[in-house]
RNA sequence: UGGGCUAUGGUGUAAUGGUAGCACAAGACAUUUUGGUCGUCUUAGUCCUGGUUCGAACCCGGGUAGCCCAACCA
């Protein structure tokens, strides 16, 4: 008996599977197992709308002391590819998850097909040999009941010869197709003698030449998942309607198996069963594989990994934390609603978690020089710079052990350009004639009231040089330091100290909200397709890069994939392909800075 | 004139018949060696309509609106 102590109040609520997982293992079914599995397609890059599915998948199976096994859905072998593979699975333990086991579709084929030689010959499945059309305009539609096929009724001996040889290779594709007799008249379309089997005659990347007939998605999900003893099979909400045919083939496999009730077996608590959930849907954000396929075939991002794309990759060298999108996704919660989530929650997320961990530097992206003109000409000091203040002991101090970088101070520093106003006015807190301000880390420092005296331009008027000078009292750290005054503090880098480094900026890809169904408006109206129908509504911009900024020697030398915060900026990361030489940073989501 | 699912501030999400709460967004204030973080405050909500009930966001009826389903894709 478990005593309920110390329950922290604000403990977030179960969401719907939970509380369904919950009472399913309070009520013993499946014997109180907790098994689920996340079955991704190897045909493309996971995305963030998978980190969802990741999330729930293996999150359920995590909490509630459950398995989650990883199965590659590779029923399609014309689509799949053996690349994909390794991507998806370097993907999930990025986000912090693992696999009870490994599995593939493929694994099944061969029981897959000895359960459907049994439906032949237990009446219902046939083979058809109509063309695809006709079997189409057969189905009828949502609101006219179909027609049977005049292939229904043949002997069950028949389809079981033509279903062998289906898979020898010598039936041309779309000649002969497995079906499952159900009922034709039925109000899911999914009843109307779904497709079990059809022909490809094409080597599978596992199986080899083994197979040339592949069983279809509906009739190897469900069956894969009681094979592998799975409990909870939780999916989105577009598989609903293929809800009750799960649970029909799944009670056929178990009639197969000799599990049925006269047998006195458990067949309603002791079986897979769906669960499904609203999918992410992101304001400003294309998601669906085939955009974002066209998107890297017509080079409008570089690559699946281009930060500006959401699949998983690109999101991580973006500089987003696995801890941050785990953060959102907890966030916005699983429902059985279609919401569209504002990209503005996620970015909330992400800075929540990353001011956590990221190293603050210093780096100055649009450069300006600044004399200190009272500073002695050579002299160099070694200045102390906090890592990162959000590390605290309990007293609330920040941990300093372990926590800092050196940075050097001279005569001769850059600042950011827009830190500096010849006639600013009041509100400008920043840089000025006659403005007093910190230097982060270092001095106070000022500049005359004469203009004339701490502005140097060249014939264009163009700013080129600002003259100040430095209290030698105020260093931070000594007892001048305290002295209070209305400027801001500036960050700044020393010119000798600092390296040239490549900043990309990033905005969103689109223009508009929802560019799925803009594309898919734009599509119908103008009669274009792909890249024509999405070129509207990309943004031009949405890739800024900057090759004049500076940065601090520290950061041009750590590692790629760094959390950084430029301070006063926003949080950026390591390029992998940056080096020391030519540092190159990617802006991953900006401070939340009040409009100046 | 098909079936299924859904509807809570601008957005997302809690509240399972008993005080509509939280986060984001927007705005304001305070603090600050980051105009960040932390803190305080403001704005703003149960789709409509009947019913059951002492009492309904919640249960029931009827509307309305949105999403999914007619791939030899998953």
């Amino acid at each position: 008996m478990t005593t309920i102590e110390n329950t922290t109040p604000e403990k977030k609520s179960l969401n719907f599977i939970e509380v369904k997982v919950e009472n399913d293992l309070v009520e013993g079914k499946n014997g109180g197992r907790l098994q689920t599995r996340f079955p991704p397609e190897p045909n493309g890059y996971l995305h963030i709308g998978h980190a969802k599915a990741i999330a729930m998948d293996f999150g359920v199976a995590k909490k509630y002391g459950g398995v989650c096994n990883l199965r590659m859905d590779d029923t399609n072998p014309q689509k799949e590819d053996t690349e994909y593979v390794e991507a998806i699975k370097k993907d999930i333990q990025w986000l912090g998850f693992e696999w009870g086991k490994l599995v593939y579709a493929s694994d099944y084929f061969q029981e897959l097909w000895d359960f459907a030689e049994w439906c032949i010959m237990q009446g219902r499945a046939y083979v058809d040999e109509q063309t695809s059309e006709e079997i189409a305009i057969q189905k009828g539609t949502p609101t006219e009941p179909g027609t049977n096929s005049p292939y229904r009724d043949r002997p069950a001996e028949e389809s079981l010869r033509l279903f062998r040889e289906m898979n020898t290779g010598n039936i041309e594709p779309g000649k002969m197709i497995l079906r499952a007799k159900i009922d034709m008249a039925s109000p899911n379309m999914h009843f109307r003698d779904p497709i079990m089997y059809r022909v490809l005659n094409l080597p599978h990347w596992r199986t080899g030449n083994k197979w040339n007939a592949y069983p279809m998605y509906d009739f190897t999900h469900g069956q894969s998942d009681y094979l592998e003893g799975v409990t909870h099979s939780i999916c989105t909400l577009e598989f609903v309607p293929h809800h009750e045919l799960y649970d029909l083939f799944v009670t056929w496999m178990k009639e197969w198996k000799g599990e049925t009730a006269e047998n006195g077996q458990d067949i309603e608590d002791n079986r897979p069963r769906q669960f499904e959930f609203n999918k992410l849907n992101l304001n400003y954000t294309l998601m669906s594989k085939r955009n974002l396929l066209i998107l890297t075939k017509e080079k409008v991002v570089n690559g699946w990994d281009d930060p500006r794309m959401p699949t998983i990759c690109g999101i991580r060298r973006r500089g987003y934390s696995p801890e941050g999108v785990l953060n959102f996704i907890d966030k916005i919660g699983y429902t059985t609603f279609d919401a569209l989530n504002d990209i503005k929650l996620m970015e909330a997320a992400i800075r929540e978690d990353l001011n956590k961990r990221a190293i603050r530097v210093s780096a100055v992206v649009n450069p300006v020089k600044l004399i200190i003109d009272n500073y002695p000409e050579g002299q160099i000091e070694e200045l102390v710079a906090i890592n990162n203040p959000e590390l605290k002991d309990a007293e609330g101090n920040i941990i300093t052990e372990g926590n800092t970088h050196v940075i050097e101070f001279s005569r001769e520093l850059w600042i950011e350009r827009e830190d500096f106003m010849e006639d600013g006015g009041k509100k400008f807190l920043r840089l000025g004639p006659g403005k007093e301000v910190r230097l982060k880390n270092a001095y106070i420092i000022k500049c005359d009231e004469d203009a004339s005296k701490c502005i140097e331009k060249d014939a264009d008027g163009n700013i080129i040089c600002i003259h100040a000078t430095f209290d030698a009292d105020s260093k931070s750290g000594m007892p001048g330091a305290d002295r209070k005054i209305k400027g801001k503090t500036l960050h700044w880098l020393s010119c000798a100290h600092s390296v040239k480094a490549e900043v990309r900026n990033y905005a969103c890809l689109w223009t508009c909200e929802n560019p799925r169904d803009a594309i898919k408006q734009y599509e119908k109206e103008n009669g274009v397709r792909g890249i024509d129908a999405m070129r509207p509504f990309l943004n031009p911009d949405s890739l800024t890069i900057n090759t004049e900024a500076y940065i601090e020697k520290y950061a041009a030398e750590l590692d790629a994939l760094t959390y950084l915060q430029f301070q006063r900026n926003g949080y950026y990361n390591v390029d992998p392909d940056s080096t020391p030489e030519h540092p190159v940073f990617n802006k991953t989501v900006s401070l939340n800075a009040p409009k100046f």
